[in-house]
Parts: C-alpha cells; sequence; structure tokens
DNA sequence: CGTTCTGCGTCTAAACGCAGAACGGTGCGTTAGT
C-alpha cells in the first residue's frame, strides 16, 4: 500500500534541510523504502543526490543512522557537508584512529543524547567486539552502506573485513539496511544483497546512459602514438580532466613529461602522503590543478562538476571500473570527452594484480590449525610464518567455504561443521579458482569493449544488464558509422533469464548484440557467445 | 603476465646479446619513536 504521508513528509523534510522544491521518481521510491524500514540496493550516479536518500529519511525517523563509509577523506567531506547545514537533525560525528579516546567517547555521548543523528565508521572499526557493543547500545535505527561495491570489488582480499559486512549488521541488532553505490553490473549487486543478507530488498537502479560524454576508443601500436594522441586531446580541451595510468611510477613521469610539454599536470596516487594528497585533492576540485595524472586510488568523493575529459593511459580491469572513472566527466551536463588508449600488453598487468592461486599445503595446514582450537591472526602468523596479507586472503577463503569463521576476542575458529581440513582446501582452492576465472573474464569483457566495432555505450550497459534499443550516437563507432542498431535484438532466452551450459555451468543472459549473446555464468565469469550457434547446437537450455 | 632493468660474457675495445631478477593498485588499523 502507498503511503502518501511519508510521501509529504520526505518532501517536506527535502525542503527544509536541503532547500530542495522536487524529489526525482528514483529518489523518493528508495526513500520511502528506507521510511518502510525495508531494506534497500540503490544504484545511481554520483550527484544526483545519493547521499540524501539515506539523509533525509533517517532525519525523520528517531534513532540514530551508522553510515558505513570507505575512505576517511570522504568521510570528512560528508561530515563537513552535513553539519556545515547545522541542524542537530543532520549532525554528524565520526569513530575512527584519527580521533583521540576522548574524542570517540564523546562521539558516542552525542549519539546517545541525541544530539548527533550519524555515526560514520569503517567496517574495520565495526569489526572490534568492544567497538562493536559500545554502537548497538546506542540501538541505531539504520544502516547506510555507501560505496557498497566495495564489498565485491575489496571483500575478497584487499579489505576483509568488508567481507563480514552482514555479520557486522547483525551484530548491531539488525536494523534496516540502505546499500547505495554509483555502478553495479548484476553479480555485483547479488554478490552486495548476500554479503549485505538483505531482505527483499527495494533494488532501485537509474539509467547508466550518458549522452553528453563521447566516448572513444583507440588501439595504440606504440607507446609514442598513445602519447600523442593524449597530447592531441589536451591540445584541444583546456578544461580540467583525469588522467589514469596504471602505476605510480608511470603516475610521477607522466606528469614530470606533461609539464615539461607546456600542460601544468600534478600526479596523485597511493603511495603519497596523506597531508599531500589532501592537498591535491582540494586544489583538483578547486580548479587549481588543470591535469591530474592519477593511479586509480583518485576516485572516490571526486564530485567536480566541470570535469571535460577522462583518459585512461592503459586498459582498465574491468568495465566496472572504466565506468566508474569514466562517469567523473561531465557531472555539470556539458559535453565532456573519454578517451581510451589501450595496447594489447596492459593486459598483463591487470593479469598480475588478480594475483596467482593460493597454495594448497598452506590452506590444508591452516585449516588443521583452527579446527585445534580458535586463534588469533598473530598467533596464526606464528605459527604458520605466512605473512599479514596472505594469511587475511587464505583465512577469507576458508571463511567462504565453511571452514573459519569469526569468534570472540578477535579470535578465529572452525565452525562446529567445519569440513576436514584436506576438503576445506580443495574447496577453497576451488573458490579462488572461481573468482580469478570471474576476474579474467571482466578483463576479458573490457577488452571486447575496446576492440568493439559495435556502439561503445550498448556494449558497456550491455555488461551491466542494461539493454538499449538503439545506437547511442554519442561513440566513435557510431560516428564512423559502424555501430549496428540491433533493434532491440533478441534470442531464444530472455534477458536476465537463467542458462545451464553443459560445461560452464548455470549463467544468466545479459544480453543480445546483433548475432551474438553475452552470459554471466556463475563459475568462469563471463562469455560472449553466436546466437545461431546456440540455436543450431543445443548449447544452452533454461535452466 | 609482461616489461624493464641489471649484470655478465665476449675478449684485446666497444657494444651487443642474453639470462635472470625486479617490479607492478586500491586503505584501514596499530605502533614505535621523535
Amino acid at each position: 500500500m502507498k503511503s502518501p504521508l511519508n510521501a509529504t513528509r520526505l518532501r517536506r523534510a527535502a525542503r527544509n534541510l536541503f532547500g530542495w522544491h522536487t524529489l526525482r521518481p528514483n529518489q523518493l521510491a528508495a526513500m520511502r523504502a528506507v521510511m518502510k524500514r525495508r531494506d534497500a540496493l540503490v544504484v545511481l550516479p554520483t550527484g544526483a543526490g545519493k547521499s540524501a536518500i539515506y539523509q533525509i529519511p533517517a532525519s525523520l525517523i528517531p534513532g540514530p543512522t551508522v553510515v558505513i563509509s570507505p575512505l576517511l577523506a570522504l568521510q570528512q567531506d560528508q561530515i563537513a557537508a552535513l553539519n556545515e547545514r547545522q541542524r542537530p537533525e543532520l549532525r554528524a560525528v565520526r569513530i575512527s584512529s584519527n580521533e583521540t579516546a576522548a574524542q570517540q567517547a564523546a562521539a558516542v555521548a552525542e549519539l546517545r543524547d541525541g544530539r548527533a543523528e550519524f555515526l560514520f565508521i569503517t567496517p574495520e572499526q565495526l569489526s572490534n567486539p568492544d567497538r562493536m557493543a559500545e554502537i548497538r547500545d546506542l540501538r541505531p535505527a539504520l544502516v547506510a552502506i555507501d560505496e557498497a561495491h566495495c564489498i565485491s570489488a575489496w571483500g575478497h582480499d584487499f579489505r576483509p573485513d568488508y567481507l563480514a559486512l552482514g555479520h557486522l549488521i547483525d551484530g548491531l541488532g539488525r536494523p534496516p539496511v540502505v546499500a547505495l553505490t554509483a555502478t553495479a553490473s548484476p553479480p555485483v549487486r547479488d554478490d552486495i544483497v548476500a554479503r549485505l543478507r538483505l531482505t527483499d530488498p527495494e533494488i532501485v537502479v537509474s539509467g547508466l546512459d550518458r549522452p553528453n560524454i563521447f566516448v572513444e576508443v583507440a588501439h595504440c601500436p606504440t607507446e609514442d602514438y598513445r602519447w600523442r594522441r593524449l597530447v592531441a586531446l589536451l591540445r584541444e580541451d583546456e578544461r580540467p580532466g583525469i588522467i589514469y595510468v596504471p602505476t605510480r611510477r608511470s603516475a610521477e613521469e607522466l606528469a614530470a613529461r606533461l609539464t615539461a610539454a607546456g600542460f601544468p599536470a600534478q600526479y596523485y596516487h597511493g603511495g603519497m602522503a596523506a597531508g599531500a594528497r589532501e592537498e591535491l585533492h582540494e586544489a583538483f576540485l578547486a580548479d587549481r590543478v588543470p591535469i591530474m595524472v592519477a593511479t586509480s586510488a583518485f576516485g572516490m568523493g571526486i564530485d567536480k562538476p566541470n570535469i571535460a575529459w577522462v583518459v585512461h593511459m592503459a586498459l582498465p580491469d574491468s568495465p566496472d571500473s572504466y565506468f566508474q572513472e569514466i562517469g567523473r566527466a561531465g557531472r555539470n551536463d556539458e559535453p565532456a570527452r573519454v578517451l581510451l588508449l589501450w595496447r594489447a600488453e596492459d593486459v598483463g598487468l591487470q593479469r598480475f594484480f588478480t594475483g596467482g592461486l593460493p597454495d594448497e599445503a598452506e590452506l590444508r595446514e591452516l585449516a588443521a590449525l583452527l579446527r585445534r582450537a580458535p586463534t588469533t591472526r598473530t598467533a596464526l602468523r606464528e605459527r604458520t610464518g605466512l605473512g599479514a596479507r596472505k594469511l587475511g586472503n587464505l583465512l577469507a577463503l576458508l571463511e567462504q567455504v565453511g571452514a573459519a569463521a569469526p569468534r570472540a576476542d578477535q579470535r578465529i575458529g572452525a565452525p562446529r561443521y567445519a569440513p576436514k581440513p584436506a576438503e576445506a582446501a580443495r574447496a577453497a582452492l576451488a573458490e579462488a579458482e572461481r573468482q580469478q576465472a570471474v576476474q579474467r573474464s571482466r578483463t576479458d569483457m573490457m577488452r571486447a569493449f575496446a576492440e568493439t566495432r559495435s556502439c561503445r555505450s550498448q556494449t558497456l550497459l550491455a555488461y551491466f544488464g542494461e539493454q538499449m534499443t538503439a545506437v547511442c550516437a554519442h561513440c566513435d563507432n557510431c560516428h564512423a558509422g559502424t555501430s549496428v542498431a540491433d533493434g532491440g535484438a533478441h534470442g531464444p532466452f530472455p534477458v536476465h533469464s537463467q542458462v545451464r551450459h553443459a560445461e560452464w555451468g548455470t549463467g544468466l543472459v545479459l544480453s543480445y548484440e546483433a548475432d551474438r549473446m553475452t552470459v554471466l555464468f556463475d563459475d568462469v565469469g563471463y562469455k560472449t557467445l553466436s546466437v545461431p550457434v546456440v540455436s543450431e547446437q543445443g548449447l544452452l537450455v533454461a535452466d
């Protein structure tokens, strides 16, 4: 049943708190789900008023809101934006390693007394049981997960506490959850819903096509050609832009080379001092840095309307990253352009970043240790001689196959019905192989995007499960006339239906493009198949 | 996985070829020591 009352209250709050006179249908639908205490997954581009989706309902719902956000710098910006409004119902505080114990205690007190509404926090903080107990006692009424795609992108290895967010939300007493992100392909969406254990979530997804962005890809036979194409773009467009490079060293070298060539550029990467990074970030936002050469570290939290172009000096690891990165251009709806300069050699680096397979013997040894008695990571590192990063990866894998589980006091143990070490190791290795296959297939899809002569937008959006019926008319292939209007191509299986392949197992039909179809298989990732071959040989059956 | 760097051998000097090693992204938190 619709509740006009909530819609009216939400509109009034939007006007009072943010000065907005309208709410977009997407925003309103998501906010109403939150008001009804329903879980929600919201996929909207940055700058589309995404934060307001949890902030406005939170101001109306009694009880504090826990905002789980991945980057401390990002948290700081969001907190500043909320507190600038000087409204008690929007006041935000934070608990992180940047606050002293006294500041942390003060933040808790403010939340307890109702003087603050929002608590910004990282998953790492919540994974500390003492911290968790403290927050649970505040009886949070809502949990917002910002940049929710991090669960999928980082949980498996980089920041393992992201994998445990589902447990952590249980620990908070399972208040309603709203997860927000700017991009999420169908498997990433499924991963978010599964890992957070959302119940019957309201899913709000906006259209992904960005008509004001001209999309262009150039294959570069040599490094010199790559450089010349970059310079040609810089000569044409003097407005601010971002150049993405794959390594820290190339960021520094390219910035120096550009500056020497008369294009003043700065560089940015994760190896720089926090202070310098913050300064550069602010300088870029304030139009004091016209050209930023950066690794993927430069991204989240960059909500700058007038970015006129984004160049990639190498093939990104996936369409997910690529879409996120080009999406920073043209937020002000002015014409913007993005250019991907790629070489086949770029794939090697991405293969390296994907990582190798774990050692089965090490997995077995670790699983055996866990079955003996719950222990801490430190003790496990001493017993096995493994490094912290590697141990974390192995533990995350064992956890995914039910051979490890977090216990009280920061200990890790084996669940009661855990598989035997040999079996656990085998299953964990299989899981690692599956993850590697899926990640490799994403890189394959990125390369297929680079090589296609069809409409770029159609190809990219098909990856995200959105089928465009017409060509976009804002990409190089459409301008060259090689795009094929598929007129809503379709095939033997409906888009988004489940199919089964004898060898590759079950999969999800994502799209049809001319006579080819893209299917995402659970175990082997993305595959592109010829529709006539599928039909003639009966390669797929409905599942 | 692939590129780039390093060092060695050749051999009467310089530079070249080659094998093997090094290197490569994203950030939280904690802690030692100024």
